[in-house]
DNA sequence: TCATTGCGCAACCAAATGATTGCATATATT
DNA sequence: AATATATGCAATCATTTGGTTGCGCAATGA
């Protein structure tokens, strides 16, 4: 399942569970041990973040290492930037905005 | 009532009404003339917003504006630039973080 | 004054979420 | 071969979420 970033980080576990993991590469049980959530509930969020791209996986033996993927936290970085240039310019951009945002309109 | 900032940001029309307000201060009306979604809706994602600290509300007469509160926004930037640092030191990093997490152990 | 407009609030509902429990499978160890 | 370990997967459950509907209230306008 394809998931979307932020929605992977709106959790404050999977958060920590990202910045655990981006320090070093770790196995789910590795991971639990430093959270109240059970293995299976560490696990849940292991595969959402997974879905999300924000992680890999490289199975060593009946071990399973956690990896980051850093390229999908630059969507998140680019859309406060695009946010942030927003602010900068104001009203002038607010055409720009209703154009970008035309596809959800009804 | 108070809300994590990332959780606000997790439903993809919020992030919408955010670039929308960001360009220019507007009524729960104007907003949700740019979507789907009914005026209730709407101001649901803005009570959401609100609470999160992102927006800001401005009464004027029997209208009420709702502006960006910018400040909020970056403490999901210090998180990103707290992320990539570590990624950037990697192992060396290690101990910091769990000594970070420590608090949310069992 | 009376109707209309802009808005928030509460009740309700279906769907998603986070967590637990139990089980199956594959790998390692004895 | 038998046991133990590491992990995923499915079922279940309580809670949260996003949405709708209906109502009430203040401000505007006729």
């Amino acid at each position: 399942m394809k998931r979307d970033v932020f929605q992977a980080l709106a959790d404050p576990t999977r958060r920590a569970i990202l910045l655990l993991i981006a320090a070093q590469a770790m196995t789910p049980n590795a991971v639990a041990e430093h959270f109240k959530s059970s293995r299976q509930a560490v696990s849940k969020h292991l595969q959402v973040l997974s879905e999300a791209d924000l992680l890999t996986q490289q199975k060593n033996g009946r071990e399973i290492f956690y990896h980051l993927n850093p390229d999908r936290m630059t969507e998140v970085e680019e859309w406060i930037t695009k946010f942030k240039s927003l602010l900068a310019t104001k009203f002038e951009q607010l055409d720009n905005v209703l154009e970008q945002l035309k596809n959800q309109k009804s």
